[in-house]
Order: C-alpha cells, then structure tokens, then sequence
RNA sequence: GCCCAGGUGGCGGAAUUGGUAGACGCGCUGGUUUCAGGUACCAGUGGUGCAAGCCGUGGAGGUUCGAGUCCUCUCCUGGGCACCA
C-alpha cells in the first residue's frame, strides 16, 4: 500500500449525497407502496430553538432503523414534526415582544435546517407543526366527536394551579408538589374545568399493558403502578350518636374487610360531606379542617407530618354487631378523592391506622395471626401486620385465610340489606384520576364551544370549525389573552343566535402530541385520518423516545387510540406496537474559580490538571450529568457536525453505550470515531483497487484467503443484521470495527500471487459491497461515498440489505476449551461432527490433560456439543 | 417507607442466557514513520508471581461437573411512587 491516502472530507462530501436523497424523493412514502409496511417514528421535538444532542441520540437511533427497513425490503414511513404549542412561545412573547406564532416557526426553520444536515431519512413531505392551523382543527373536530361520545366531560374540580404559569396543571404534571414545568409549588384550588374521561378504560388501559410485548417491563410497570388498581369492598356503616339530622350513614372503602373485627375507629377526609356538617356546628373542628387543608398544598409536606386527628363525637355500628360502636375521626391523612374519602381504621394491621390509634389511645386488636405466631401470646407493638395469616379474634371469620376471610365478609354484607341496598359491595377503585385539559392559555388549540345564557355549553357546528386563534393578542400582563381580547369571544349561540360566549380556554398540549403519529399517514386529510390508510400504517412498529414519558404522554395517547376507534376514526387500540427509551446525553460539569459553571469548550488540560483556557485558573472538574443549558455542560451538534460530519456524531451516538442507557459525551470519543471514517475511507479504497468489477458474483466454492474473507463478511453480516433488529446499536458497532480489522489483517496477509487470484478479487468485491451496506445505517454519507468508490453510479441507500450465506457460518473443525474440574486447562481441535466419544478421546491424548490427571482415570468426562469440555478428576 | 433496575479492568462496555470472563472502543506503555504536533502503522495492556501457577465479575454463604449468569442473606448506586385505605 504505497499510495498516499486521500483523507475524508465529510464537510463537502456529505451536502451532496443528501442532495442526491432530495434529489431522488427516495424517503418519500407511497403510501400505497403495496409492500409490507413499516412505521418507525421517534418522539417529535418541542421547537424549543436549536437541537440538543439528546436529538440527535434519539433521531440517529431511529434513522438507522428506518435506513436498515428500507434495505430489507418494507414500505418505510418515517416522518417528522413539531410540537409546537405550549408556554415558551409565550413567555418568549413576553420577553422579546414577539408573537408566539412567529417565534416558534422561526425556531421550526431554524431546526428543521439542523435536522437535515444529520442525514436523516425523513419524508419531510408530511411535516406539519400542532400549531398549524389545519392541524388543530382536525383535533377541534375530534374534540366534539369525544364530546358526543360521551367521553368530555365538564365538571367543577379540586384542580393543580400553577400560580406562576397561572394554569391548571394535571395529577402527573405535579412532581412533588410542584409544577413540572415552572417548579412552582402548586396550590388547590376549585375550578369548572374540561376533562377526557380516561377513567372509562381504567381497566383496559391496566389490562392492556399485557400485551404489550415490545415495551419496556419498566414503562409497563410505571403505567400500571399510575393507574394503580384496587380490589376492595364499599361498605355502610349505620350513624348511632350525634350524626347530622341529614345524615344517617356513613360508607367507606376498604381493600381490607377480612380485619373488621379489628376496627378500633372511623376517620373522613376534611373535605368530607359529614366533616363538613359536623364542622358546621362545631368551630374547633372547623378550625382543625383548615389547617388539615393548609397542610394539603404541598405533598412534601404531608410527607413529613404527623398524624393527627378529630373527634367528632358522631358514632357508627358495626356492621356485624349494632351494639358495638365506633368513633368518627376526621383525619389529616385521609385523601378526599380516593375511594369515598373515608376509611375504618384496623391499627393492628395497617401501619398509619397504628400511630393514629397509638396517638389516640384507641384500641388495638389483632385479627390476622402470622403463620408461626401464638394466638395467646401474640400482640401488635409499634409495627403493623399487614402480611398474611389465619384470622383471630373475629367471631365467624376464625381460622380462616385473609384470602377466605374476605370472601366470607363479601358474601354476608352483600346478603344483607338495609334500606334496599345491600350493606356492603365488592368495588375495584383506581388511583387514575379523569384527565383535565383546560389550560388558560393562548398559545393551545382552543376549545371548541360556546356559553350560552340560555342553551348552556353549546359545541361549535363542525361546519364553523376550526375556532382559529386570534392574531391580534398581547402579552403585556398577565392572564389569558383570549380571555381579555376584545372581540374574539364574543359571538352568537349556534342555537338560540342570542349573544353568548366562546371558551376561552385552550387544551393541555398533551392533546396534541396524543394523536400526531395517526396524522402522519394523512397529514393533509380534510378529516382527523383516513381510515383505510391509518389502519393501514398503523399501530407504529418502532417508537423511540425519551423514559420521561413514560406515563404521561404514552398513557394520553393509549386513551386516544382508544377513543378515536369508538368515535370511528381508527381501528386499534394501541398505538406503539414497540417502543424503545433511549437514555441521555450526559457530559462532565466544570466550575471555575469563582464557583461558575463553565462550558467545555472553556476548559482545557495541562500538565493532568484543568484550567481556564484564557485565564488559565485552575478548573474544578464536577459530576458527570445530563446536558442542560443551566450547568453549560452543553456540546452543541451544530459545532460537531461542522467540525467532524453528521457521520462521526452518529457514530458516535451509537458506540459503545447500549442504547437505553444514559451516554457520556467525550471529546476523545468523538475523536475515536472521526478516526475510524477515515480508516473505514481507506480500508475500502484499498478493498476497491484489489476488487473484482461491478456485478462480479462472489466466488461459490473459494477456499485459502477468499474462503477467509467470505466468512469474515458474512459472519459480521448475520450478527449485526440480529444486533440492529433488537437495537443493540453499541453491538452493531462492535461487530462494524471487528470486520474491518479482520479485512485489514486479511488483505495485509495476501501475497502478491493470492491478490491476483479470481476468486480473491470476487470475494474482496462481496466483503466490500457487504462492509458498505453495514454501516450504511449509521454513517449513510461515508457509505454513499464509498459507494461510489466501488464503482456503483446508483445509491446505496435504495440498494438491497446483503443475505447470509448459512453455509459460510459453518466450520470444518470446532475449537473446544478443555476444562479439569471446571478450570480451563487446554483447548481441544476436532472435525465438526465428532461424537461425544471421540472428543473424549481427543481430550484424554492431551499430554496437558495426561499431566493434570496424573495417570489416574478421570471419575467423569462431560462433553457439550459444539461448547466445552469438562474432565472430573 | 414501598416497588423496579443495576454493581464486571484505569474508563464506556461484551459474554450466544448455566459452558473459554474482559469482545469492541477509549485511555495508557514501548517501538516505527514525522522537523514537530497530530495522523498512520507494529507490539503490549485484569491483578500477582522469575516461572509452572495462583487470584479475580460489590460482599458472605449455597446449588452444580461447571456460576458474572440460578438460590438465600447483605451492602451500595440509579429510577419510579409516596398517608391510595
């Protein structure tokens, strides 16, 4: 090899090869295209402004799917878009006087622009943004299609109020106590609010997880633990003593009936409708209900406090004994909307009715014996026993299994009526609460009605649709501009024609992005979709995004599916066949002197320590962290791709991390990769010169140096075509550097006779088209190029995925190791279908083995078929 | 507190699911090329020992011919949920 080899130059090579794709169309979709489908899509980008290198991870991930599809023959859809509302463009809107419509199609521009300098195989034909205009009234229409199914639902609520983005927030938009986007604490407040009935499919959405093979159990597990299913009883308890007039029962919910007998108290939620009575007469409780309530707006808080109480002095019976009566608490632990916002503590068996009952001297008796434990003997100290046992204590329940012990207390109170109903019934209760969607905001899809004085809540004909956004809005104070605008909501009742009002509030964005992947297989119907055409496409066989939304997003569009199939515009259930949650881009941090953060390209090394690269202070190196913009531990792709090329940050994306979990960007990482393009460049280049022309089958029976190289590609072939299909990029890319080495190796090893040989020639051409056609899915530039090189005037990108000749994968002979007593002492050659016996043998001539054993006989040989060998001494 | 996931060289990580621990990359060491830096190339790189060998997958036990992988206990890290009756 004595040509000087030509360096790479990704920056002028890799705009004319995404020229040539443009050129073509050849990402477009046919959405006819009569070949077997494939929808990969990864979670679209909020136009924040520029990309961050947790994009490019998630895209590059999905682009090499979507390349490798289109290679193995399947009609590909592989869209991109934006979603577009939500607060940033507002509070963009306050800072810098513009509008939140021109702020976030610019940053769309401006995104869009770094999108296509990574390569990616997108059918930027069916872009759309959820602020478009035609996108939101599709949405508007499915609106009131779900309000006619019955599944919206308008209701005064106890809602989440973000004092600081002043909106509602949903249950699992708080994390801890705080919005999770301004982080403000949130307060409660009551409000008449929009809400999709997500409850309806409680159970469906719980029992469809099931079957959901292809998601992560990790994400399965969130979402089942969010929706949280109980099985438990309602039960009425008769008021005695000091009930309200009105009053005259009290029902709570119980997974635990078995421990009845062991109820010592009743305790209500403050908010409950007796609390409230009882309060009404009685100031000190009042007072006590307000502070439970003040506690309330902060779940840190209720965290930490103690349990506390109030007697009201009201009594209730038992349920099996009239005589026996029991005090009613309120109780600052008690959550209104769960169950029926009231309970029947049981302290011996459940740890909060415990240090209730020990803070109030109530009593506390066991009815569940822990296997083991001695009836006599066996009392309850400062730890509940909430596990299994045999009932104690409780009359006709005794001796029997928690398990039993339910079934018989079901049994009796269902028998048993009072006023005409039965006293106690079986219920399952769930933790998901309704989902509400109002946000008072402008930058949302409005909502679709109009108060009227005399019709009430009248929808907006479908023919009047879309309700478009007012342009003419200002953000100089705070509140809704829709709400203040002068004009926008004043308009006639669809009804009665009598002055009435829009709604002013708009939809939580979550709306949007929980139906976009069934927009994009008509992203320009005059309907919500298509259906011979979604049902086609859909559900997405490949979904890729970050773990952050593994509730909320992914639970939104459940439900969607869900309701969009009632309402008659789609024919599934779930949406993502499979879905993948790629980890984070992380960085180390560094302070400076002064305590600042620093950027990493601020920072350098001398001498093994860091400092300031224009101060040269001394540079405190801190946590390896995900990327934000706040610890500027920021690298940005605009700067890599310019620097290196699309290909070297993709490649990088893909190496040596698998994929879900949380990669560190390194700059000699980078490094490392941007060195194998250019040794990728080389090795084919050397491979093209010594290749057989164009169209040259490979050699059928090679044997010597081309047999070799036949089986170095197709080896690396069927591994990395198994890598790719469960995802395992950092193994694709493992098995990418192992060929080329062993091409390498191989061709350094060809005398000048085995280079001229045929049948050689023929096999570097197959190894070279094969190595080409690999790593086309992660570095589809380089290998447009190399392409190229190899003589080829078509692309790569359209050409077929190579297949694995089975027969090459296949050895003569097998190398075994040799094991004594479970150590590896030796290995041991023999031909491909030797028996166990003549292994055996084999292994027992070894002088090493001979040696070990001493002359003695081994007690045992284990032989395992094509795997290992195992002599017992 | 409860529920998950995970602890493997200096680092990121492999290991066909019970069968050669450390593939591949980064880093490092020595050498060749180069005025030099970088690139490129060659050799080496878990620990220990002159060596045969011995020790090694967070820790302690166990099952097995054989354990990173299975079981019991335990420590640590990351994530989710959190008074859900």
């Amino acid at each position: 090899m004595t040509k000087t080899p030509e360096r790479y130059n990704a920056r002028e090579v890799e705009p004319k090869w995404r020229a040539a794709w443009d050129e073509r169309g050849i990402f477009k979709l046919d959405e006819t295209d009569p070949r077997p489908s494939y929808y990969v899509l990864e979670m679209f980008p909020y136009p924040s402004g520029r990309i961050h290198m947790g994009h490019v991870r998630n895209y590059t991930m999905g682009d090499v799917v979507a390349r490798y599809k289109r290679a193995k023959g399947f009609a590909v859809l592989h869209p991109m878009g934006w979603d577009a509302f939500g607060m940033p463009a507002e509070n963009a809107a306050m800072q810098h006087n513009t509008h939140p419509a021109a702020w976030t199609y610019a940053n769309i521009a401006t995104m869009k622009a770094q999108l296509k300098s990574m390569g990616l195989s997108l059918d930027w034909d069916r872009e759309f943004a959820t602020c478009d205009v035609e996108y939101y009234h599709q949405q508007q229409a499915l609106f009131l299609d779900f309000l006619k199914a019955g599944l919206v639902e308008r209701k005064s609520a106890k809602v989440n109020w973000d004092p600081v983005d002043g909106t509602v927030l949903a249950n699992e938009q708080v994390i801890e106590g705080r919005g999770w986007r301004s982080g403000a604490l949130v307060e409660q407040r009551e409000l008449t609010q929009w809400f999709f009935k997500i409850t309806a499919f409680s159970e469906d959405l719980l029992s469809a997880l099931d079957g959901l093979e292809r998601w992560p159990e990790k994400v399965r597990l969130m979402q089942k633990n969010w929706i949280g299913r109980s099985e438990g009883m309602l039960v009425r308890f008769e008021l005695a003593d000091g009930a309200p007039a009105d009053q005259s029962e009290l029902e709570i919910f119980t997974t635990r009936a078995d421990t009845l007998f062991g109820a010592s108290f009743l305790a209500l939620s403050p908010d409950h409708k007796l609390a409230k009575a009882a309060a009404a007469t009685n100031p000190e409780l009042a007072v006590f209900a307000e502070e439970c309530r003040r506690v309330g707006t902060s779940a840190a808080a209720l965290a930490t406090i103690e349990k506390k109480g109030f007697d009201t002095g009201i009594r209730a019976r038992h349920p099996f004994d009239p005589d026996w009566l029991l005090p009613v608490y309120v109780a600052n632990f008690i959550l209104m909307d769960y169950g029926t916002g009231a309970i029947f503590g049981c302290p011996a068996h459940d740890q909060r009715d415990l240090d209730f009952a020990r803070a109030y001297g109530l009593p506390v008796t066991p009815v569940v014996l822990p296997d083991g434990a001695d009836a006599a003997t066996y009392t309850v100290g400062t730890e509940a026993h909430d596990d299994a046992g045999r009932l104690i204590n409780s009359r006709f329940l005794d001796g029997l299994t928690v398990d039993a012990a339910k079934e018989e207390v079901a049994r009796r109170l269902e028998g048993e009526m009072r006023s005409g109903r039965p006293v106690g019934q079986r219920q399952v209760n769930f933790r998901l609460r309704d989902w509400g969607i109002s946000r008072q905001r402008y930058w949302g899809c409005p909502i679709p009605v109009i108060h009227c004085e005399t019709c009430g809540v009248v929808p907006v004909p479908a023919a009047d649709l879309p309700v478009k956004l007012p342009d003419d809005v200002s953000f100089d104070v705070p509140g809704n501009p829709l709400d203040r605008h002068p004009t926008w909501k004043h308009v006639p009742c669809p009804k009665c024609g009598a002055p009435a009002r829009r709604e002013t509030d708009t939809m939580d964005t979550f709306v949007d992005s929980s139906w976009y992947f069934a927009r994009f297989t008509s992203p320009r119907a005059t309907t919500p979709t298509k259906r011979a055409v979604v049902d086609r496409w859909l559900p997405v066989d490949q979904y890729i995004g970050g773990v952050e939304h593994a509730i909320l997003h992914l639970l939104y569009s459940r439900f969607f599916a869900r309701a969009m199939k009632l309402t008659g515009h789609l024919g599934l259930d779930e949406p993502f066949a499979g879905l993948f949650t790629q980890g984070m881009v992380t960085h180390e941090t560094y302070k400076g002197a002064d305590g600042r953060w620093l950027f990493p390209e601020e920072v350098g090394i001398k001498d093994g320590a860091a400092i300031h690269v224009k101060t040269f202070e001394p540079v405190t190196i801190g946590a390896v962290e995900s990327m934000s913009k706040s610890k500027k531990n920021v690298v940005d792709p605009d700067t890599i791709i310019a620097g290196f090329g699309a290909d070297t940050a993709r490649w990088f994306m893909l190496s040596d991390t698998p994929p879900e979990r949380d990669i560190q960007w390194t700059d000699s990482g980078v490094e490392g990769a941007a060195r194998f393009v250019q040794r990728l460049w080389r090795l084919v280049g050397d491979l093209a010169e010594l290749a057989a022309p164009v169209g040259t089958p490979a050699p059928a029976a090679a044997t010597g140096p081309a047999l070799d190289i036949r089986r170095l590609a197709h080896g690396a072939l069927a591994e990395i075509e198994n890598d790719i299909e469960k995802l395992r990029f950092n193994r694709a890319v493992a098995r990418v550097y192992e060929l080329a080495n062993g091409l390498t190796t191989a061709l350094g090893d060809l005398d000048e006779a085995a280079a001229a040989a045929p049948d050689v020639k023929a096999a570097a051409r197959e190894a070279a088209e094969i190595l080409v056609k690999l790593f086309a899915p992660m570095m589809p530039h380089l290998a447009e190029e190399c392409w190229a090189v190899l003589g080829h005037d078509d692309l790569v990108a359209v050409a077929p995925w190579p297949v694995v000749e089975p027969a090459l994968l296949a050895r003569d002979t097998i190398t075994l190791p040799v094991q004594v007593n479970g150590k590896k002492r030796a290995d041991v050659t023999v031909p491909r279908e030797a028996g166990a016996a003549d292994v055996e043998a084999a292994v027992l001539a070894l002088d090493i083995i001979q040696r070990v054993l001493e002359g003695k006989p081994p007690k045992k040989v284990i032989v395992v078929p094509q795997r290992i060998v195992n002599v017992v001494a």
